[in-house]
DNA sequence: TCGGTCACGTA
DNA sequence: CGTACGTGACCGAG
């Protein structure tokens, strides 16, 4: 059935999968295409091991979620890597990849009673006059029929093809960027991996935790309200008689007005200056605590997200801006306090770890900086920095941190001026970002990956506001190019480590990525293989992500029962 | 019902 | 006046 699809398609090769929402699966080549079952691509994975070409990841979820495929090119991923931006479905990975206007792409009108839309004869193609992708197709009719479907897995051939060579234009600047576009694909399986598989969690152990911040699970809407108000009470205790809405700013500032207190808006940083001030200020205080861990990370949030022992979030592989990786259920805001209840299942433990001072080796790696690269060869990189700018080490780490997130406050300015005449390739590299910021000209990180700056507001209110403005966005390049390519290293570790536990046939599985940290579920008897591989890992991928060994890579590793043990 | 603002948890 | 994310409550416009 496959044979003539599958004829000229070798280990690497590209090779087209949909997935319609009634769930048929259409694979294709650049001979052929077939109608082929789920146990069909895991005999081509396992048999072949193509390079899987797909619009996005979700869009063959169903899939993922059942064969671990090693080797990806993620339509949707590569176009945010060479495009930037977030916007990436079909029309506009179509259209930038044409050589069209994405602004210009088509939209589906609603049906209309004069007028009938295309005729059924012209939706036969997936491509309109105008050279975009059909809004009809793009609306759902690409899988009508099995003809329509393989015609849509070649449009993605197509596309792959052409981002290739894009990305093979970018190699020229950046020669990572084809092995980040690859990164960024297996990312993307991974992320429909941790959203399927979730993170462990032991329901009664987080109970227990938000029982002894907000009080026993209410067993009605009554009770609910009634421990409300008892909240309230107790901040309104302190305050002069008279309404006030604790979840209104507005109110809470003029109460606090009301006592002496004058404050510009009620963040708790503000308010933590003036505990001793008034004795409502401290009530104020334990109680956004108690009402951010009731709302935002309570019993409800456990009712929505947890299921079967595991909290699962959906991910996304890379955000808007820098490109690191993001999740929902609040799996990447999860207060300390809760991490008590991340339990391995019982036969298994968690191999955890994090990447130690990770954005300034970055920034040496990226930069090229010999005299900063010399400085990661230590543990604690400040240390050799601290000496070679003559400062105590906290003033180090203030200045360095500093100069890679464009602090403009502060006394550091002394510290920054010997920064700059220590590491001058490496801040060279950084006032570069910055200046792009400033002007709006768009720059693409180590990796390849390109960081858009919308055109600068020319309505300014003032020349002050485009001023500050301008700042803004000259610190935004800063961090971007620190950022984004601490994600890209981040990414290459991640697939590189899940890569090596389904080559090696461990049963682990990472459970979750949190920007510097890997947390990977395995059993007991596999701890050892498995904190080997992450640590292999790590210098596995910094080898072949870096220009040169220049730069060393360290990571804290633990191997514990509960997430909270580690640290 | 929606977008904007404030606030706050994490890196 | 370090950036980024997701979440939830409230406000005011529609």
């Amino acid at each position: 059935m496959t044979d003539g699809l599958l004829a000229a398609v070798g280990r690497g090769d590209p090779l087209a999968l949909t997935v319609a929402p009634d769930g048929a699966l259409t694979v294709a080549s650049d001979a052929a295409s077939a109608e082929v079952e789920i146990d069909d691509v895991a005999r081509i994975e396992a048999t072949i091991g193509p390079r899987w070409v797909w619009w996005s990841a979700a869009s063959v979820a169903p899939v993922l979620e059942v064969v671990p495929v090693a080797r990806a090119w993620d339509l949707a991923a590569v176009h945010r890597l060479v495009h930037g931006g977030w916007r990436a479905e079909p029309a506009v990975v179509w259209a930038r990849s044409h050589g069209l206007d994405p602004d210009t792409v088509p939209v589906l009108r609603p049906p209309d009673l004069f007028d009938l839309g295309p005729a059924p004869a012209d939706l036969v193609e997936p491509v309109g006059p105008d050279g975009h992708l059909r809004p009809e197709w793009t609306a759902g009719e690409w899988a009508a029929t099995p003809a329509r479907r393989a015609r849509w897995a070649a449009a993605a051939l197509d596309v792959a093809a052409r981002q290739r060579d894009a990305v093979d234009s970018l190699a020229a600047i950046h020669p990572q960027a084809l092995a980040t576009a690859r990164a960024e694909s297996t990312a993307e399986v991974l992320c429909v991996e941790l959203g399927a598989g979730g993170l462990p969690i032991d329901v009664a152990v987080a109970e227990t935790i938000i029982g002894g911040i907000v009080g026993a699970r209410p067993r009605s809407t009554a009770e609910a309200d009634a421990q409300r108000a008892e909240r309230d009470a107790a901040v309104l205790r302190h305050a002069p008689p008279g309404r006030t809405d604790l979840r209104n700013p507005a109110q809470v500032r003029s109460l606090l007005r009301r006592v002496g207190v004058e404050v510009d808006d009620t963040r708790a940083w503000r308010l933590e200056q003036l505990r001793d001030v008034h004795p409502v200020v401290e009530a104020l205080l334990a109680w956004r605590r108690i009402e951010r861990t009731a709302t935002t990370y309570g019993y409800g949030w456990l009712d929505e997200h947890v299921r079967d022992g595991r909290l699962r979030g959906s991910w996304t592989g890379s955000d808007g801006a820098a490109g690191r990786m993001t999740a929902s259920a609040g799996l990447h805001s999860m207060p300390a306090d809760l991490r008590p209840a991340v339990v391995a299942e019982p036969g298994h433990v968690f191999v955890r770890a994090d990447l130690g001072q990770i954005e300034p080796r970055v920034l040496a790696a990226v930069s090229g900086d010999r005299s900063l690269a010399a400085a990661t060869r230590t543990d604690d990189m400040y240390a050799p920095v601290a000496s070679q700018l003559g400062v105590d080490r906290p003033t180090a780490k203030v200045a360095v941190l500093g100069a890679m997130y464009g602090q403009t406050t502060g006394h550091g300015a002394q510290a920054l001026r010997r920064l700059d005449a220590a590491y001058p390739v490496a801040m060279g590299y950084l006032r570069d970002a910055d200046e792009a910021g400033q002007v709006g000209r768009s720059i693409r990180t180590y990796g390849g990956r390109l960081i858009r700056f919308g055109s600068t507001n020319a309505n300014e209110v003032s020349e002050r506001d485009a001023r500050s403005r301008a700042a803004a966005m000259g610190r935004y390049g800063r961090n971007a190019m620190i950022q984004g390519a601490a994600a890209e290293l981040f990414k290459r570790w991640a697939v590189t480590v899940r890569a090596r536990l389904a080559g090696d046939g461990i049963p682990a599985s990472i459970v979750l990525c949190l920007h510097d940290e890997l947390l990977v579920h395995a059993p007991l008897d596999a701890a050892g293989a498995v904190a080997a591989i992450v640590a292999d890992g790590l210098q596995q991928a910094a080898a072949g992500w870096a220009p040169d060994d220049s730069v060393r890579f360290v990571a804290d590793l633990s191997v514990v029962p509960r997430w909270s043990d580690a640290k």
